[in-house]
DNA sequence: CTGAAAGCGCTTACAG
DNA sequence: CTGAAAGCGCTTACAG
């Protein structure tokens, strides 16, 4: 009579329409779903019997049950999917946790610790088995807790002291230094400075290279032409565009951040400034090279900060139970023209207005 | 005894030490946690006991109790969460579906049925409440079957014409269309056409709009001036590269994708015509405004095709079982320079070359 | 309103 | 190797 049932009606089949169809126990059925040895005739019977009612294992059912409670999700954190470098660092966690099976749950924090703790308590309360998080900087005792309760935790992008949590960073510091010193082997001396919110971590240390840059040099640092903490493009081109039309003239132009870097091109490009005044911006653009002069950058690179960070997890997930890694990645300078154009002769005088 | 036990050691608090903890029985807690109406004293003691013990509710094992079986994970099937288009269509879908408290599981198809099925399968499996998918178009008969299943789905981008999928795509044939119309009122008659993979659905009715707009215009169609299955940057440079270095040159150049316009854009820049050839392409760019001259194209708005579609799954959620709609976007034509370089008089005879 | 019991779809000791 | 039974964390009829 039980096996007489065949395909039910509505609902999908489960494992026991399985069994029944197939005339076995329901522990079977479950060995050949997870690859436990079974007697070879059984397990025909069984895949047969699954291939005709169209059987869907349930992964979330099965991890209630399992030992190791593992519901083959990752949770990922992220600034904003929508924006070009988080965009691309969830495509390259993706493409490594994608080939082992597991899912994406992804979400956008805004850099508001309120939407992070948010995301934060719905994926451990979904159990994900581990975390990818692009943190505010202002969860970390939540992130903390949540670690101490066994989930594997890995930072991106920016640092944080916690136990057992790994992070991949970009060595900022190091890129924008690196910037300076080209800048400054050019000719430059008078060189601003347009900074991100000064509460991200990144915006911190770009700042300190920047700084502890120009004093290696002994480059003056002038209060007019250093603005920080500074929200967008709109701010970004306010900034640059203050700088730009001030008594004395900078001849260089650093820009610590991507919408702040494109919003100073468009004060450069409106004020006629964009083949006098040299510029570099930190992280790449999909059309820099087509901007006349073409806009050279501290390029860093997402997809491997992505990757890098994926493996760090899959490592916990693996069984690593060692201290904390703390993965820093070099930036890499694109020289593409805006970078390169050379000090002006001095004595030409102050050329705006 | 039992009341006695209070805090677990390692693994997180269930509802049973809440239950134990507040002295009532398990299903208390349940209608507590859940809202259902509750002696308002015993609420207290369930709250406090919850409090106490940092409980966190598992809305997985509650979904696979319930008599509704939501989730509440909706699932995305993206071209490429890496790409600005799907990227911020993404975010308009965190956007409507986190005001819920719904989950977002996100994957990228890469064009290949096959990653499809495979996501598909995946989502599917877990029980995700909804789905939300750019198709590739060849995979169909799978997502019938799961629709039919009672999955709701919404198709977003590109049409479907399944039964109980709704869809939200664009105006792609009137958008060329429109541009098409405006190129011919400069002047222009030669105009080339550089099309994306023939394959996809959108690809279909841009081309259509081309073709149709201008036999309308009375405009023939030169072949060596269409262009079409290209895909990717390079090969679009190619290909207008190839366009612009032929016996007789058109006066305006329509890219109907993302990357084609990219590519002949460098094609363009290199040859020195893009001062003289009128370009307009299909999908906005961020830095569309930098450019010298500055890119026209024919926008679309991703964050509002990922809206309505929310909004379309979110009414099946609701209960709406009626037919399928099919909504249909309009795309806006953005005049920035590049598609208003008015046609060269004639007699002046071919220049490059 | 409340609690004990049954059961969601599965895995895993536990006996055979 | 195999199957019947217990149980993962929860919800929901079912009696009180």
């Amino acid at each position: 009579m039980a096996a007489q049932r065949g395909r039910a009606t509505g609902r999908p089949p489960t494992m026991k329409d399985v069994a029944a169809l197939a005339g076995v126990g329901l522990a079977t059925v479950s060995r050949v779903i997870n690859g436990t040895p079974v007697d070879p005739v059984l397990t025909a019977q069984v895949t047969e019997a699954a291939k005709q009612l169209g059987y869907r294992h349930d992964p979330t059912a099965s991890s209630l049950r399992r030992s190791d409670r593992r519901t083959r999700t990752v949770g990922l954190i992220l600034e904003d999917v929508a924006n070009p470098f988080s965009s691309l660092l969830h495509r390259a966690v993706e493409d490594v946790t994608s080939e082992l099976g597991l899912l994406l749950l992804a979400g956008s924090s805004d850099e508001d610790p309120e939407r992070e703790r948010s995301l934060l308590g719905a994926f451990h309360a979904r159990r994900v088995d581990g975390l990818i998080v692009v943190p505010t900087g202002q969860v970390n005792d939540e992130l903390q807790a949540v670690r101490r309760q066994g989930m594997p935790i890995v930072c991106v992008d920016r640092a944080a002291e916690l136990d057992g949590v790994d992070t991949v960073t970009v060595d900022n510091a190091g890129g924008v230094g690196d910037a300076v010193r080209r800048l400054h082997a050019l000719g430059h001396r008078e060189i601003a400075f347009l900074g991100d919110q000064v509460s991200l971590w990144t915006a911190q240390r770009r700042w300190e290279g920047f700084v502890a840059t120009m004093a290696a040099l002994a480059c003056p640092l002038r209060e007019g032409w250093v603005r920080r903490d500074l929200h967008g493009e709109a701010a970004g081109e306010r900034a640059a565009r203050e700088v730009l039309t001030g008594d004395t003239l900078p001849t260089a132009l650093v820009t610590s951040q991507n919408l702040l870097t494109i919003g100073a091109r468009y004060a450069l490009q409106d004020l006629g400034l964009q083949h006098t005044v040299a510029h570099v911006g930190f992280d790449d653009f999909e059309l820099a090279n087509l901007l006349s002069p073409p806009l050279s950058v501290i390029a860093q690179d997402p997809k491997a900060l992505g990757r890098r960070a994926s493996e760090l997890l899959l490592s916990r997930l693996d069984g690593y139970e060692g201290p904390e890694r703390h993965v820093v990645l070099p930036t890499r300078y694109v020289a593409r023209g805006s970078g390169e154009i050379t000090r002006p002769r001095p004595g030409r005088g102050d050329t705006a207005r």
